[in-house]
DNA sequence: TTAATTGCTACACTTTTTGTAGCATTGCTT
DNA sequence: AAGCAATGCTACAAAAAGTGTAGCAATTAA
């Protein structure tokens, strides 16, 4: 993955989204900011690299930010996040 | 990942669109059905290992499905379809 | 019967993730 | 000030997943 960063938006969207955990870790954002460690144990004690790594990207993104409360959607990720919850309803309704 | 497939049906979802490749191959499916090389050729050339690895992962969870005119959403694959759709406004717009 | 197209597998190699330990910093608390 | 707990995060070897290339088996077309 991450061959060369395409510069189309949705693109960059989702090769972000599409790395391991990326979902996950933005669904699991959803009760508000939490920390590091807090996060890493609702998402199946994913390992701290890999957290750590998947973070730094939403950051980029600015999806998600770090503040004194803890990770949280930025502005623009709370809007991303409205349509994440979606899947939940879909997910009941079909799987 | 896929440590003990968690039997609620989000995630499961998550799960399986946490995967990489799972969420761009969506995304490319959306012009309608498509056969197995042409969809790896609009997904950067993914390696045919990874992409019928998620294909049939896609299938399993009745996301996608192959028919003769090709690999193409199932009918609930379309109503999650839409959804991802929604994605490419937010990346216009805030990345 | 040959040739092209299909979905897909084999396999050695590379990249990513994992699991565990623990570091560095900050903010108590005594 | 000294100890202590909590924080985000890094190190590193082992395991898992993905890659790239070749090519197989089945189907269709010529």
């Amino acid at each position: 993955m991450s061959e060369k960063t395409s510069s189309r938006p949705i693109m960059r969207l989702l090769d972000a989204l599409g790395q391991k955990w990326a979902l996950r870790i933005l669904w699991e954002l959803r009760d508000g900011p939490m920390n590091f460690r807090h996060l890493q144990a609702r998402c199946d004690d994913v390992s701290p690299t890999s957290l750590n790594r998947r973070l730094k990207e939403l950051r980029e993104l600015g999806i998600v930010e770090h503040e004194e409360s803890g990770f949280q959607y930025s502005p623009a990720g709370k809007v991303l996040a409205q349509q994440l919850l979606q899947l939940h309803q879909w997910a009941d309704r079909y799987l």
